[in-house]
DNA sequence: TCGCGCAAACTCGGAGAACC
DNA sequence: GGTTCTCCGAGTTTGCGCGA
């Protein structure tokens, strides 16, 4: 028989919760206090507050491995709303006061990657209460990402087509061919796209946005490509 | 042996009561 | 109103046991 509402009310604490919350998801007493700033004994004697509270126990140990128990399971729903609730109260109350605040979660394409500290310092000046968490991968990351769900915004260069988004150029994204100083390419004064495209070429890998960008164009013109070597990163080539 | 959790003892800081 | 004392909650440190 579990405790009356109002008990409940008196004997919970929003940090009991903000540990269990740490030890169900990360699945480990140390990770949680590791997560939290607390030693190890510190979360356990929480949870077992809360536990005791809640006249159930959240976790066991079978040897080593922790296991969530069902009541974990449904305090875990509960308090993922209630703290979704929570932000959601400090988003408003920030806006009531004139500031937007959250999280941003904004993921950028490599070629992006130089582009986007500028725009974030200008952002970061206008709303300087919203956290922007910024992940650096390639086109294919970016659209795994997308795939997930896992951004607000993302920053590349290829938009892909046939999907429900709503993309905004803002910045024009050139290819320039680059060669060695001491290739004869270099020292005339011009050279035909079939003369660069039959030089051995340092390309980015697979799954790159300016590499697909770089493939697009070349079937379009009907160019095959010489033999060409893969680098992994714009710094590396 | 190492990593992890538990228990006991201790420390620290905040809140409230008592006193001047 | 300010100071001191006491209590309590939350945390750390230390030592121990357990299991891979």
């Amino acid at each position: 028989m579990s405790l009356p509402l109002d008990q409940l009310i008196r004997r919970l604490s929003l940090r009991q919760l903000q540990v269990f919350l740490a030890v169900y998801e990360l699945q480990g007493y140390k990770k949680a206090a590791n997560s939290l700033g607390l030693t190890q004994p510190a979360v356990s004697a929480q949870i077992k507050q809360l536990e005791d509270t809640l006249e159930q126990p959240l976790f066991e140990y079978v040897g080593r491995k922790l296991y969530r128990t069902r009541a974990a399971d449904r305090l875990c729903d509960c308090v993922g709303n209630l703290f979704a609730e929570l932000k959601h109260m400090q988003i408003d109350l920030n806006a009531m006061q004139g500031q937007l605040s959250g999280d941003l979660n904004l993921c950028a394409v490599n070629t992006a990657q130089y582009v986007v500290p500028h725009l974030l310092k200008l952002f970061k000046h206008e709303f300087p209460k919203i956290n922007v968490n910024l992940k650096v991968v390639n086109r294919a990351g970016a659209l795994e990402r997308m795939e997930n769900n896992q951004d607000d915004i993302i920053i590349m260069g290829m938009v892909p087509t046939g999907k429900p988004l709503v993309s905004i150029p803002f910045l024009d994204n050139e290819l320039i061919p680059v060669v060695p100083t001491d290739s004869q390419l270099g020292k005339k004064d011009s050279c035909t796209i079939e003369a660069f495209l039959s030089q051995p070429l340092l390309l980015r890998e697979k799954g790159s946005g300016s590499r697909l960008a770089f493939e697009v164009y070349s079937q379009e013109k009907r160019i095959r490509l010489a033999g060409n070597m893969e680098l992994g990163s714009n710094d590396a080539v």
